[in-house]
DNA sequence: ATAATATCGATAAAAAAATATCGATTAAAT
DNA sequence: ATTTAATCGATATTTTTTTATCGATATTAT
């Protein structure tokens, strides 16, 4: 699906960035590979690997990188300079509070509008953002040219709702219900699944604690 | 870290189950774990690695798998009958979302209370659940001797708050902060990082605008 | 100036994960 | 009753991802 870059690398990098800015704050100038993987608890093959992949390739001998060369490249290769608009489906209780998350926007996103089918908060504004009907939907991503849709709203809903928004021009769903949506192979889809990530971490959990019943 | 089953199995586990419920509602009894690969976009042989990992194994040539047994199989596999309790630490705006999810209560999680350091919604409660001062964090962790805390504080607290839950007793951590934090190799941790997905999803966008580009 | 050492970056090796294959088996069709 | 077709479940293969290795090189120390 990815040309060449792994999804796992994609994943890491925003957690460079992070660290990269912590190093940067306490006034370092460079690092290595070793001391960047030793603060995200990885190896520093992956380090260089990863950052080979964004073609950082100007680290130097017992020096390691520069840390604004790598915020700049990971920025620049994540795409977080070019904002990117967003429109959000779904305003209940976790479509407002993405509508309140002020992170998005580092991130080169922003949200433009949220969409709901309740008369009580439609015409309003959550968080700076205003409400309108789902009914004004498609007209909206097709006038505004808008690619990305972040999906809240019931599960039931989902379905339907992805329909309407890849007929209506989107390209990419990040998906915040827990259901699992169909969409044509061209449209991109992030599945931001809860009880996935419970289920792992559950999983970790009972390890743990087995490992250590067997301890004693 | 995970014995035998792969983190990457564990993770697909609920979406069987998701898919499971529905086809159940649909009044199907059986199912092939080519039926069940086909709604989930996966391979038949990953599905049946998967089952056999939760230990299924009474699968029936021609048939398929009996829906109920998967669903009581993947369900007791995934702990999802032995309730699991947490605290929520952070009850701003994503952590009152959090006290809000229905859906928890499903996999298994029961969040007994929210804790903050705002006087102005300590001793109330949001979404049923009781908000505490983060001072009485430790002492309801020991007398309840819960294991999971859900994390959503400002990242800036992040790696305080994780050092003072593992004082207190805490064995899993669901961070939702974009900070990476550090804990004991004995504590669990899962990163819910928006940011991680946000640039996953925007690779994939960008892939997808590349190729239809090329193709003009 | 020379030697020692830390690090990069490319490549090789290992490990992990996904996918394909195939004999056994069961239900349905002939 | 026999044949056909679909599916499981075990195993083998392939692919992907991670980790290790190592020569080249730049900085620091002697």
């Amino acid at each position: 699906m990815n040309g060449e870059v792994s999804l796992q690398t994609f994943h890491r990098m925003p957690q460079y960035l992070k660290a990269l800015y912590e190093f940067k704050k306490e006034g370092r100038e460079n690092i290595s590979s070793v001391q960047l993987a030793e603060a995200l608890n990885m190896t520093p093959s992956i380090v260089k690997k990863d950052l080979s992949q964004a073609k950082i390739q100007d680290g130097k001998p017992k020096v390691g990188y520069a840390i604004g060369d790598l915020i700049a490249g990971i920025s620049e290769f994540l795409g977080y300079n070019n904002l990117k608009e967003a429109v959000l489906v779904g305003a209940g209780k976790l479509g407002q509070a993405l509508l309140g998350y002020e992170g998005f926007g580092e991130y080169g996103l922003n949200i433009v509008a949220g969409f709901d089918i309740d008369d009580s908060i439609i015409g309003g504004k959550i968080h700076g953002k205003p409400i309108l009907p789902t009914g004004k939907l498609q007209g909206a991503i097709e006038k505004l040219g808008i690619k990305i849709a972040i999906l809240t709203v019931p599960a039931e809903h989902a379905q339907a709702m992805a329909d309407l928004l890849v007929k209506a021009g989107i390209r990419a769903v990040w998906n915040f219900t827990t259901a699992h949506i169909q969409v044509p192979e061209n449209i991109a889809v992030r599945n931001e699944n809860m009880a996935s990530s419970l289920a792992v971490l559950s999983a970790q959990l009972q390890e743990i604690i087995k490992k250590e019943e067997a301890q004693n």
